[in-house]
DNA sequence: CGAGATTCATGTGAAGTATACCTTTAGGCTTAA
DNA sequence: AAGCCTAAAGGTATACTTCACATGAATCTCGTA
């Protein structure tokens, strides 16, 4: 047994492939950011008047994910704050704040206390008046004289489960300072998220916007290539497999962090395989895993009702699909609402549950459509009723997979 | 034979209900004067 | 007495149910050729 394992640690300590992978990894700060050199310029210089202690306009980003939004105010931030600690006139402050988090994301009163928190102070967990939290927010930003930037990153969030309210009384909060002064740097992903905002928020939450388009794929391979020299050791990179990467992702509307992912996770396949090179065909099987474990993810975190509603659909097409096999060979994998409910009932007498009525599974049907689990159409069998026509939109290699997870989290629940 | 009525099985919308989670508030406990 | 915390009271969003009506093509009905 110790030798088996030795072997493992050891060869997974010779470490055929990796040189650092942390380079790779979401997190990591790279020293250029290529193809964002505009964007950066432009952010730079509208933020620039915070070195002579000026307030600066709001600024407004956006892009869809993977377009180095995040990264490019991160990496102007840092140079900021360097630059600042030299002269010591003044004070600045770069607060970034993720609203997507699921802890932060839900009330104004957890944003508000999750802020507070970052600039130093802190207030319980419950109990207090929004009102007295906000005071308290105000507060200490306005205890000393200093300039604060405040970035929000994913914004978008924060206005589907909270309010307008919230982010016109943070746009208005220099009228209510008396020796700070507050900017804010807005991020979203959703290209449309300005236009359904109360249009007094929109004028001055974006006095400025910078847009980042999608990278094609190109750029990415570009980036690919200057990240791939410091993580992979000499020489284990099959050609082609930077394009490759990049041809993939630059399908997803130029997903660079999902060039990334690609990349690492193919070269993590090879490590565990004992290939001693990153072959094109890791690629292929690191996009699958992408894939798969998105779906799984998603899986994994729906309610049980909704588990048992994707179970019934998944046991009945596949025993569908045998069934037509058998008989005609053609393939007719199509199921409908009233089978499907009617499973379902079965199962959640089984399993003691209580059963919902088929209105709503009706609506749960049309969720994992939305969630592009399954793909539903509406039909008419004239006489024969109208009902909706389902197909499993997922491959079937993780079917077994999707199924053991939900058999797990009911015999757990 | 064909136009229009009927029918089936469920889609879909509105409105009501239960539940969970939040905020607010009132009352009790602690602390400082 | 003032301030702080907590438990209960009051609000609100969410998940679901109930009721009612809408759908759309196969099928039926019945008048007509």
């Amino acid at each position: 047994m110790t030798t088996e394992l030795d072997e493992i640690f050891e060869s997974f300590d010779k470490n055929i492939i990796f040189k650092d992978k942390s380079i790779l990894q979401t997190r990591y700060q790279p020293e250029e950011i290529p193809h964002r050199i505009e964007q950066i310029k432009q952010i730079g210089s509208i933020l620039a008047p915070v070195l002579r202690g000026e307030r600066t306009s709001n600024l407004f980003l956006y892009g869809k994910t993977g377009t180095g939004k995040t990264l490019s105010i991160q990496h102007v931030s840092d140079k900021l704050l360097k630059r600042v600690s030299k002269n010591e006139g003044f004070k600045l402050r770069i607060e970034y704040l993720n609203c997507k988090l699921k802890k932060v994301s839900d009330t104004e009163y957890r944003i508000l206390a999750e802020l507070i928190k970052k600039l130093g102070g802190s207030v319980p967990a419950t109990g207090l008046p929004t009102q007295a939290v906000y005071s308290k927010f105000i507060e200490i930003i306005d205890s000393e004289k200093q300039l604060i930037v405040l970035i929000l990153d994913e914004i978008d969030q924060t206005v589907k489960k909270i309010s307008n309210d919230f982010l016109y009384n943070l746009t208005r909060l220099n009228s209510e300072l008396s020796k700070t002064q507050i900017c804010i740097v807005g991020i979203s992903n959703n290209l449309t998220f300005l236009d359904e905002l109360d249009p007094r928020v929109r004028s001055s939450l974006s006095e400025e916007e910078i847009v980042f388009p999608p990278y094609n794929a190109l750029q990415l391979q570009e980036i690919l290539n200057k990240r791939a020299k410091g993580v992979f050791k000499e020489g284990v990179l099959q050609d082609g497999v930077v394009a490759k990467c990049a041809a993939f992702a630059a399908r997803e509307h130029g997903d660079a962090r999902r060039a990334l992912d690609l990349l690492r996770i193919a070269g993590e396949l090879a490590e565990r395989d004992g290939s001693k090179k990153v072959l094109l065909k890791y690629i292929d099987e690191a996009n699958n895993k992408i894939e798969r474990d998105k779906i799984l993810d998603v899986i994994k975190s729906e309610p049980r009702q909704f588990q048992l509603v994707l179970y019934s659909i998944i046991h009945l097409s596949e025993r569908k699909i045998k069934n037509s096999k058998n008989k005609t060979g053609q393939t007719n994998d199509s199921i409908f609402t009233g089978d499907v409910y009617n499973f379902y009932q079965d199962l959640c007498v089984q399993n003691k549950l209580e059963v919902l009525t088929q209105r709503r599974v009706s609506d749960i049907i049309q969720e994992f459509d939305m969630l592009g689990i399954i793909n539903v159409r509406v039909i008419s069998k004239g006489r024969g009723g109208r009902m909706r026509e389902i197909k499993l939109a997922i491959s079937k290699n993780i079917l077994q997979k999707a199924k053991e997870i939900i058999e797990d989290s009911l015999s757990y629940g």
